[in-house]
DNA sequence: CTGAAAGCGCTTACAG
DNA sequence: CTGAAAGCGCTTACAG
């Protein structure tokens, strides 16, 4: 229960040597003795030493933390998506002797174009950002030169660095795997105008429909939220289609209640898919077949790309996919 | 787009003064004009000057971080309760000029009692522990010395400090709540030995129940989960209770479902709460009656007692309750 | 009201 | 292989 301040100097001291000494045999640099090394290491370890960051931060001008910042809006109890890769982040950046600071950015502070306290605190060397965030405040973090990576997410502006899952990809698998499945009526649900991740997904379905020939019908894309993002119950075509793509889980899972409500058997009278393997995918009854996000790859990707940028802030490595992972459980009906 | 090192030196150089008056005006000590402080303070904006936290952190052997510490099991797909937690203790840090870094503990590492990287690295100044960890892990972690706050957790040791959510009191006001609906065959769920949120619920229970003279009958103890804390289906008594009190909304989802199958309407045939007020509350159909633990509160408070720990290590302020806040829904019927 | 000096605990050249 | 010196950017105590 003692509050220990060991430094490398008192180290040294007990031993007979400098601290210059110490501070290369606890670095693991050139020009001490492996012996003294080792001896070193050991008494460091008996007298609780323990490294102080600050003065390594200070004389290299370097803090060894990565701000990483989550709108608000995507923490919600509903959403706990985001949190669970903060996860995969802290610790692909522990793997790198970094630490991560999350920083949930408010609609308020995101809207008056406020920079986390920890910005200003030369707190972090980078900051990971992760979804989505208005233009103007992508503009001003920027702006001040502090290396970006955004994560699960990107524009149009190519002087960034992006690693978001294939969604494209993912789609397209999936509605092949539909088609494989003898559907040919796939609605695909979400609203197109609304995100970036929706109109890709929506275009790996409808790269799917052309590969196999099948016409894409204007009433079978069906809108999923309005345009402040508020998720809609979802209008059900007159003609029912045999599956629903739908955008994400939670859709799907809202669907699945519209559907019961109606009468519609899952899987037996339609298919329903989701996207993103969230809580509402095995919440679902039947669980729903869905793609999972590598949210682990690309939390290893995007902390690499950030320890490269903060080598050289000038690297511009663009846009990097992470590939999905189709997950099957038992909301599709093989129609052969 | 430049990244710029403006230094308090750059600032004095600029105005032709010293750099300790500089500190001393963006610090707003004493000793500087009010009329230099405020050009310092201008000129510091217009040179883009950012403060070093590490220069200030070496000074005084602080590191105005704070770790807050969440075994990974509580921060699952389905539990985001502890996640939110989080983001009002890091609003509550920076308000005193902390900032919060988020460790999520695995198991592992409880198991073989590692600590964290950001102690070793001196990254924080202290530790709030949301959420239960093993008593080993507690000690390991006590025995360093550092300050600590347990927030939503409590054990016997009194020289430890804890910030919790009133159990007792919020399920004695929700039984309460029964009775005055008219309800007297009331069952309570929850695995008694499983938690001691779930003993100190049961006894604020088992408290109204006193109070107006109902008899505790064992059969209407009913247990929710077993040993591993693994949720089981709970067994519904032969007698049907005309209400039952859920030590949370999650295992009060559950029962619905499972009175569900068995034909048995809520609220109509029986009554049900829930407890924590998170994701199932609103999830369930009808939507919950339950108590809402108030965590933006019980973050607040525990900041300050860590703040207050950090400028007097020996301080031991002992265990803080902070009370819950009732949520009326649909899930309760009233007998009259 | 203002500033020169010392020091926080490291690391990076450089000298031996 | 080992170490004396300088410096990272602040703040504190002291002198003027």
């Amino acid at each position: 229960m003692q509050q220990n301040h060991v430094t490398m100097k008192d180290i040294a001291n007990r031993l007979g040597v400098s601290s210059v000494t110490v501070s290369k045999a606890l670095g693991d640099k050139e020009g001490v003795s492996d012996e003294l090394k080792q001896k070193i290491k050991e008494i460091a370890q008996e007298m609780g030493y323990r490294f102080n960051t600050a003065a390594k931060a200070m004389k290299e001008g370097l803090s060894y933390n990565i701000g990483v910042v989550i709108a608000e809006r995507y923490a919600s109890v509903t959403q706990s998506f985001y949190l669970q890769f903060y996860q995969y982040l802290s610790t692909a950046l522990e793997d790198v002797q970094y630490s991560g600071i999350l920083h949930m950015l408010s609609e308020e502070d995101e809207g008056q174009l406020v920079l986390p306290r920890i910005y200003h605190d030369r707190k972090v060397d980078g900051f990971i950002i992760l979804g989505q965030l208005s233009n103007t405040y992508i503009s001003a973090i920027h702006e001040t030169g502090i290396p970006l990576v955004f994560l699960d997410f990107y524009t149009d502006r190519t002087e960034l660095d992006y690693v978001i899952t294939d969604n494209f990809y993912g789609m397209y698998e999936m509605t092949n795997y539909l088609i494989a499945n003898g559907h040919r009526d796939i609605a695909f649900v979400g609203s197109l105008h609304a995100t970036s991740s929706i109109q890709d997904r929506f275009l790996g379905y409808y790269k799917s429909l052309l590969e196999h020939r099948i016409p894409l019908r204007q009433e079978y894309i069906l809108n999923d939220r309005d345009e402040s993002g508020k998720l809609l119950d979802v209008a059900i075509p007159e003609a029912l289609p045999t599956a629903f793509a739908c955008n994400c889980d939670q859709v799907a899972y809202l669907l699945m209640n519209t559907l019961r409500k109606q009468g519609v058997r899952v899987p037996e009278d339609c298919s329903v898919v989701g996207f993103d393997n969230d809580i509402y995918a095995t919440l679902a009854e039947p669980a729903l077949t869905t793609v999972e996000v590598d949210r682990q790859e690309m939390a290893k990707t995007a902390v690499n790309k950030m320890v490269r940028k903060i080598s050289d802030p000038a690297l511009n490595s663009g846009r990097v996919l992470v590939r999905g992972k189709m997950i099957y459980r038992e909301s599709v009906r093989s129609m052969k």
